[in-house]
Parts: C-alpha cells; structure tokens; sequence
DNA sequence: TTCAATACGATATAAAAATATCGATATAAA
DNA sequence: TTTATATCGATATTTTTATATCGTATTGAA
C-alpha cells in the first residue's frame, strides 16, 4: 500500500538534528548494536521521544515494534538525506588560522566532505601544503574550481574580503558556499548560502547566562 | 502611560538575530548614522521588515516615526540584551588548531568575551603562549578557573575528552560552557551549554545542496 | 498459547514564530 | 499651515514546530 509519510521537503529543524541521530545510530552500531530504538535514541541525546520517532519517521525507514529501527538502514537513510553519502569536494578559501583549523579537522570525512583545494591571498602562502591540501593563490579560483568541478566553497576569510571572495566563487560555478565570515552575503539565486556565525552562538549563550544568573539552582531542563 | 511590549523573555530566535543587528547599528552608526530605520536594516539584512520591526521593539529602545531608532541607544540595548556590555572572561579548554583558531580571534572583544587562561592536555604545550594566552596544564584548571573565577568555559578539545573536560569546568564553578566538540554534554542543572555543532550547520547546506540541486535556476528566495 | 510490555504510527492539540494588516504619528515638502 | 509619506506600534492571521494522546503490532516470557 506504501502510505509513507514523507513530506517532499524535511522541516528544517529536522535537517539541523539529523547529524546528531547519525553520529549516535553510527556509535551504537560500531558497538554491535543491529537495531536502535527512537525511544533509546531520545533518552540518550535528552530530547523528546515522540520528536525523535517523528524525525526518524521521515527519513523513510520503518521501524518494528519492540525492535527499533535497523541501525544500518537508519545510518544509509540519514546519510542519504543529507547528501553525505557520496563525498563532495570542496575549496577552502583562507588559510588563517580558522581555515587551518577546517583543514585539520578529520570529521570532515564522515560528513561527506572533502577539502580539495585551499586559496588565499598572501603569496607567503603560495604552494605550501597544509594537512595535505595545497594552498594556491586567488588569482587562480576561478580557474581551478571550474577545473576540479567543485560543487562547494568554504569561506574562512576576514569579513573585509569575503563579499570579493564570494563572488569568485560563484564565478565558479560553485553551488553552494559555507561562510564563516560575520557578513551577509549577497548572492544571486540558485547558490546556496550557510552562515556559521560564531557570534550567533554566542549570544544564545551570553543571554542565558544573563537571564539565568541568580535564580534558583535546582531547576532541570528537561522533565 | 508606559505600555511597553516587554515579554520577560526573548525569543531565541530573537536572540540570535541581535548580533546580526548590532553589527550592521554599529558599522551605521561609525558612518555617522544617528538613527536607523528597522526598514533600512531589514534591507540590508535581506529580512521581513516587520520582523526587524518586533524584534526591534523588543529591545525596548523606541523608535521615531519617519526617523527610525537612536542608533546609539539600540546599539546599547543590543549589548545589554545580549550581556555584551560589560567584557566577561573565560578559560578556553584545548590549545588545538580550533582552539588556536578562537584564541586569534579578534572579533570578541566586540561580544564581550575575552580568554583569559587556557589549558591542554599536551604537556609539550605547557607554559606556551598563543596570542597573549598563556597555556596551563589540565591539573590547574580548577584551581585557576576558581581563582580568576571564570563564569564561561570554551571547550575546543577532541571528543572523547570532551565530557572529562567539561566536569572539571562545572567543577569549577563555571555558569556556562561553549562547546564546540560533537558530543552532547551530560551537565547538571544551573550550568548552560550552548553547542557549535560544524556538522549541524554543514548538514542545512549539504542537504539543501542536494534538493535545491537540479531545479529551474531562477528563483528568488526572497520577494 | 496466552498475556503483558515495549515501541511504532497516526492523529490531535498546543506553543512558538513568522507574516500580514491596520491605524497612528512625526517629519518634510507644498 | 496643510498635506503626503515614511515609519513605528499593535493586533490578527497563518505557518511551522513541538508535544501529547491513543491505538496497534510484535516480541518475549509466563
């Protein structure tokens, strides 16, 4: 009868709590565990049990009562929604400190996502090899990007150069661009923009911790 | 008549959207802008007017008709809001290439964090300072955290460290922890946790890559 | 074989957030 | 002075997201 619920576009929040299943479902299964239950799922990451079930749900694997859901299929099945089954390549763009970190940083691979090529503007730069990527000048962006037919950018420049190195990229022919420049892109349709601002973050956690200085200390978060 | 539409608290979503706006008050107001229209800045921003308008509003600074706001009292009541206003120091744990990365970052100063102390792991790292920081081992953390009592801790080390790592900032009395490793922290009560999950962020855009891959190229996101 | 418990699936309700609409007011131009 | 308009403030509506509830299927134990 095939009466999956599965709306054509998953909630984005749900997009947002899909890597946090994934890491989970791919621990339990590297610990042997053939099946994972929403309800274990929920209780391990503290969130609702009836939000996990519903997110799962819409990744498109069933699950058996009393059972769970196959950790393999549930793995394959999130991978497959977030486009991290199949690794892309992507160009950094500044190699300062924080684009080193991005470089250095090993969990990219598990998230289908491979650096392929760095960029920066300092000739000092030019042709050093950092964690394996070799860094290259941003006079030849453009030309290597559209060469190596990367999909994405990573934008790890000051905020002064990045509306400048963006639009290289999209010259590129590049689909979609991860900033982590404190700036608001501007950015014609059909390429895909990420902001991963810092301060964003930040803020949650600096009003918090405004808001919730003095009051009473025993209070949980969840029930 | 004071009827000011103050709820006790801010929506998150709010809360993440003030540094997007101070931001753009403050580089208005260094062009000598006295006044800001929520319009303007909507604008600017690529967001609904109206919502500017609330949140805005919100901050509890009014604005003029025709004018806009006082750009100097919104950028003070940003800050307030946020708690930017007054600098606050904290320990960063994991002297990494990320936590190296945050220690060159300039930009917090404008968010009111400053490090003061970090600590790692690594004892070839000891007494090394990056950037102004000096680098203590592990085995000072709470004694130091507890003597400069530090309400915030930045925890930048591997995962498998994080949840040790985390404890001994709780155990030293921390109020707060910005915690940048993927693994979801078991903290008690009274200690807020914000999480910088790269993976969460990269999951949006690798997935919206995928959708949004094939269709008709012109479409505006925004009407 | 029967029964109880677990965990899923679906529906319903509630909460939160974004968007739309309308009226009021202060400013600048006529 | 008058009038038009930009812009705010408030209310209303819609959409989105989260939570609660109920029924049912499957398994493991009695």
């Amino acid at each position: 009868m095939e009466a999956k619920l599965r709306p054509d576009a998953l909630p984005l929040p749900t997009i947002r709590r899909y890597p946090v299943y994934l890491r989970a479902v791919r621990a339990r299964r590297a610990r042997g565990e053939a099946n994972v239950s929403s309800a274990a799922l929920a209780a391990e990451l503290g969130l609702d049990p009836v939000l996990v079930r519903k997110d799962l749900a819409m990744s498109g694997v069933a699950g058996k009562p009393r059972v769970g859901h196959s950790s393999a299929a549930l793995e394959a099945a999130l991978e497959a929604a977030l486009g991290w089954d199949n690794v892309s390549d992507a160009a950094l763009v500044g190699a300062g400190s924080l684009g080193r970190a991005l470089l250095g940083y090993r969990g990219f691979r598990e998230q289908g996502l491979s650096i392929a090529v760095a960029f920066d503007g300092d000739p000092a730069l030019d042709g050093l090899e950092i964690r394996g990527v070799r860094v290259r000048p941003m006079k030849d962006l453009v030309r290597l990007v559209r060469r190596l037919s990367l999909r994405l950018g990573i934008l790890t420049v000051p905020e002064e150069a990045a509306q400048a190195c963006a639009d290289l990229l999209v010259a590129a022919g590049v689909r979609g661009i991860w900033n982590f420049a404190p700036v608001q892109l501007d950015i014609p349709p059909g390429v895909v923009v990420q902001n991963m601002d810092l301060a964003q973050s930040l803020a949650v956690l600096s009003h918090s911790l405004e808001t919730a200085a003095i009051p009473s200390p025993a209070r949980a978060r969840r029930p």
